[in-house]
DNA sequence: ACGGGTAGCATTGTCGACAATCGACCGGCC
DNA sequence: GGCCGGTCGATTGTCGACAATGCTACCCGT
């Protein structure tokens, strides 16, 4: 198996790629269990996956390590290792989690850079507005995810942005697999980005954290609904 | 969103700890770079770790995977595995993270578990005053440690106690490689812990965060001059 | 003497095979 | 008929060996 999907950007000199096969694996593991290729609670065969993604079972079984690590797969020794499952009380304190490193970002940005942040932040919006225009639900979340990831980016923390990752993607996980009883609030979603973006440009750390707060529970009350289901 | 880490009575039985060879050789090496018997930047050289461990390079392999994802080490592909060098910015995200994740567990504890919180950090913090009254340095720190660790445990969020764990590991590293400019104020400490507990108990959450994030900014301060050095 | 090239060594990365453990199925016994 | 013990197949856990890569030191040419 090949069409391992590498991104040169051509002329541009960079420090050449130099990623360790594990973390290949691993990064093309998060990407299946966020869009539910590898839906929740599924074991993970180490042959079969070995086979699927063109390796032996020692990379494959370094990469799942590292997801063990992060939470998104957990062990039971000689029996395997499966696909994390979220119940309420996870998703609960996933958004605790996530208000947390998005807050600290938050204020790191108003404090350090928040000039370059509104910036990048308001090409991530208009993405989300485009797709949403568009009626792309797909595209919308994904517009999303960026958003957020910029944000958490924006404040310059290696820990912080580390953090953010995991949790973007078992809450992409989520979606995923409430995708089809989630309600399609698009507008909502894009109006309460563009308050984040505006606070910010403001410079009002206050209202800033606010919204993001609100943000928060926004987005755990819909989860929430679609899983009352 | 009850503690999830419950003590084991005497005569109870329950569902036996069965850890992986990996989480078990993660678990030493986080042991061994925290107390510095694996000093930041030095390399780990595989077959002789693992000897040492009595366990074969793969499992050992599969252990610094999960601690490259903590941020423990870092990977050169094809040079090898080396723990993780920390230079003053890095200290200063290390505490902008801790801030992060420690004010999120006190604002969860103070809303759900505030009772059974200040119980167990009252004994925690005791542990403090003994070690600091015999003026054993090595115990403070200890104590320290499990101070925080018994707070963030305290939130009953465990993704907070995740990444709380790798955090508080990178501190007890930066102190035991400076332990030798780190000064003694000891008394400085526990009373900074006690007012923490206080005002826990007290229920007042603005003065708990504002006494953490001062807190956080003196143990940064400290750190810091110490790296001066 | 200095720079370039090359051979050698050490270490990492990968793989295939063996051993240990678990769940499921089945037959025998109470 | 229901329960217990044993066996089988499959999967995970572990190990040793081979291949690939990078570094070091030496040698040679200018």
């Amino acid at each position: 198996m090949l069409g391992i999907d590498e991104q040169n950007q051509p002329g541009e000199l960079e420090p050449v790629q130099r990623k360790s096969t594990a973390a290949i694996v691993a990064d093309q593991l998060r990407s299946a269990i966020m869009y539910g290729s590898l839906p929740p609670g599924s074991q993970m065969g180490e042959a079969d996956l070995a086979a699927r993604l063109g390796v032996s079972r020692g990379p494959l079984r370094e990469a799942m390590q590292r997801l063990v690590q992060e939470g998104l797969l957990h062990s039971e020794p000689h029996r395997g290792l499966f696909v994390a499952t979220m119940d309420a009380d996870d998703i609960r304190d996933l958004y605790t989690a996530r208000l947390a490193v998005e807050r600290a970002a938050c204020e790191q940005i108003i404090r350090y850079r928040r000039v370059e942040a509104v910036a990048e932040l308001t090409a991530a919006h208009s993405r989300m507005v485009a797709a949403a225009s568009r009626g792309d639900r797909g595209e919308l979340t994904d517009a999303d995810q960026e958003f957020h990831e910029t944000l958490v980016r924006g404040s310059g923390s290696p820990r912080l942005q580390r953090m953010a990752r995991t949790l973007l993607v078992e809450k992409r996980m989520c979606l995923t697999a409430l995708q089809d009883k989630y309600p399609a609030d698009a507008q909502a979603l894009v109006d309460e980005h563009r308050g984040l973006v505006a606070a910010l440009e403001a410079g009002d750390e206050l209202l800033l954290l606010t919204r993001l707060e609100a943000h928060m529970n926004d987005a755990l009350e819909r989860l929430n609904g679609s899983l009352a289901e």
